[in-house]
DNA sequence: TGGTAAACGAGACGGTACGTCACGTCTTAAA
DNA sequence: TTTAAGACGTGACGTACCGTCTCGTTTACCA
């Protein structure tokens, strides 16, 4: 799991990398994110920060992009979805804990940036698809199967049709673009009434 | 509607500003985001391509974001409402046109950007806002007003308890993910899928 | 007589460069030397000192060694010949003063510097040939024509034969490997003894 | 003679230095110094042609400077004074050797820079001293002495009054200047003309 | 119709960050 | 203990853009 440089080769001779240093970097990027903000962050602030060389950096990350993807990858592996007993309730949980994660300054504008700079670059893409996106599927998936043993929802293997990928799109998305675009809070009010939506639709399409 | 800064005093002597300029400047604009993308796009290489000196760039937008703005905010006028004849087929139309515009390498590249940058400046995204989001509210409540009048949705004033807002955040935050994030196709069967299931929630929420 | 990049074009629009920023940067340039010598010189150093941007040392010149060029030839043009006398005062003179203009700092650590520089860059070697080397050889020239006025050489044009050319390796070699190969004094006594030499194979050399 | 750091100590346990990676070195630096020149010569290069660690170079070496002083001062030595009938042809054979050796790319290029380099590192000075340029005087001393069984010279004990050092400097002065100032040919005729000009210097010194 | 004042192109300016390179030191495992 | 390998902190490199400034020129309005 190994996000950095993925040197299997030889491990001969030579010093190792220090361990240390990957984390004192990602920490460092985090708080220059929460400080300057994606586009005033620089690497070398980074290095600065944390007791590490401008080289070290580079020998380890490509470029800003991918180090900042790494950064805050970590903090969407938080994102758990705890059983509260209704598909509902399970929903608007998920659906708190993201909006929560998009209110940190640095996951704030940290991924609309690296967003922005991956529909130009495919490897940057496919590393925030590996890191982030993807790996959070598991939450749809997890909630999906859920419901189905709790018998909220019909037993039909969603995932094959797509449905999983578009129930994803439909959350991360609404959810993003409140807190983002709109700009405006992620409360109570609004979870409750998004999750409804959401459900009635759910429910609209298992019945057709 | 004046986008560049609103100079308004004095306008007595002096050369007025050039208004081929202003177009210029926003076509070179564009054409840089197709070729280069937000990230390498320069306000020199605006200026050049404008046939335009640099400081008249920055006579007229504080910096790349604004004039950026600017360039992309006109595309977004484009979009339309036409009358399909039902609620589904409307929402299916004006998801296809919105897909189709995010498919643009010129807003591609623009819209996560100034987004990004929005969070950490405040007229930025009063800007963003403005010139952008707001002004595309306006096919929600068409299309909602227009549903009404066909007897598909009650006749409540849904602007007035915020779901004409949920439902844009919705259905641009659906869309956006979808072509941007997931960086998957929006195609005729994803419309499909995605438009009954909002029709669906719609629905549900109408009844209850 | 610019010996900064050889901008003549145009001359139409734009700022003009600033006169005053090159005195700085030469003057800077021989301060550095003084102080850390060519080795531990660097154009950072060298802009920061003359209150100017690095980014305008490279746009007037190519690199450390033309601008150390340009600092220290102006050095030699203060050699002078003054009429002693006869032409064995008048060599005596002139290999003082060049022994002295050899002792002074920054010349000692930039003459053979940007010499050996020149052995692998030819329009370096241009340079510095045009800029310090025959420059110099103005010397040789007005002690031979005024020793020929004094009859003290035959009137042969000694020129045509290529023997100013070996007078000129002859002293200027001499004086160099005495002070900064040898790094022994040129005193009034090694003077005294290499003029006599010099004069002796002269006066053999007419004589033949 | 051993050039390198004199380690006499312990001697006791470990690993014994390789003898041969010093030849490895010392040949590596001349090739990439034909290559390179002088001030593109990597230590990290030399120890790569050499197959060596650069650990090993700083073991033996304090730096660039030392070890290119080593690399080059075995070429001094191959100078030789055969003996050709006259102090003439003995001047001329020997002034014609130095040359072909300044004329070596990698003599060339080191020879002035590490001479440049020693105006401010006494250490250097007196290894390149050491090294290089009293090694060479003996050159003059033999001349003088057969020059003197010969009779061509008062037997005078030239080298008490510094004479000795005075041609030394005149001639390894002059054919540098020639050749890397003046980037000019040392050709025969060049030779004959300028040891006819010192012979006469010499003849004229002796009678007085 | 001629003066005035702002906008214009050009491009030099002081800065900041870039990503690379070489330095000389260090840490490892192997010899 | 030396070796090869190679990561490390350091610091200079030369470049690219930034946003500002100083020029001489152009162009509209108004007196």
């Amino acid at each position: 799991m190994c996000r950095s440089s993925s040197r299997s080769p030889s491990r001969t001779g030579g010093r190792p990398r220090s361990a240390a240093a990957d984390a004192a970097i990602l920490e460092a990027t985090r708080a220059a994110l929460v400080e300057l903000g994606w586009s005033k962050l620089t690497m070398g602030d980074v290095a600065g920060r944390a007791g590490v060389a401008k080289t070290t950096l580079y020998r380890r990350w490509a470029g800003k992009n991918e180090l900042v993807v790494d950064a805050v990858a970590v903090l969407f592996d938080e994102l758990e979805l705890p059983d509260r007993g209704s598909l509902l309730a399970d929903i608007e949980g998920v659906v708190v804990q993201f909006a929560a994660l998009l209110e940190r300054p640095e996951t704030k504008t940290a991924l609309m940036a690296v967003i922005a700079e991956s529909t130009r670059d495919e490897p940057l893409r496919e590393r925030i698809r590996t890191s982030i996106v993807e790996r959070q599927k598991r939450l749809v998936l997890a909630g999906r199967q859920r419901a189905q043993a709790r018998g909220e929802l019909p037993d039909s293997p969603a995932s094959a049709t797509g449905t999983d990928d578009l129930i994803f799109d439909v959350i991360a998305g609404a959810v993003v673009h409140r807190a983002l675009v709109s700009a405006e809070p992620v409360d109570a009010e609004w979870v409750r009434r998004f999750t409804a939506l959401l459900l009635g639709g759910l429910a609209a399409a298992a019945q057709a």
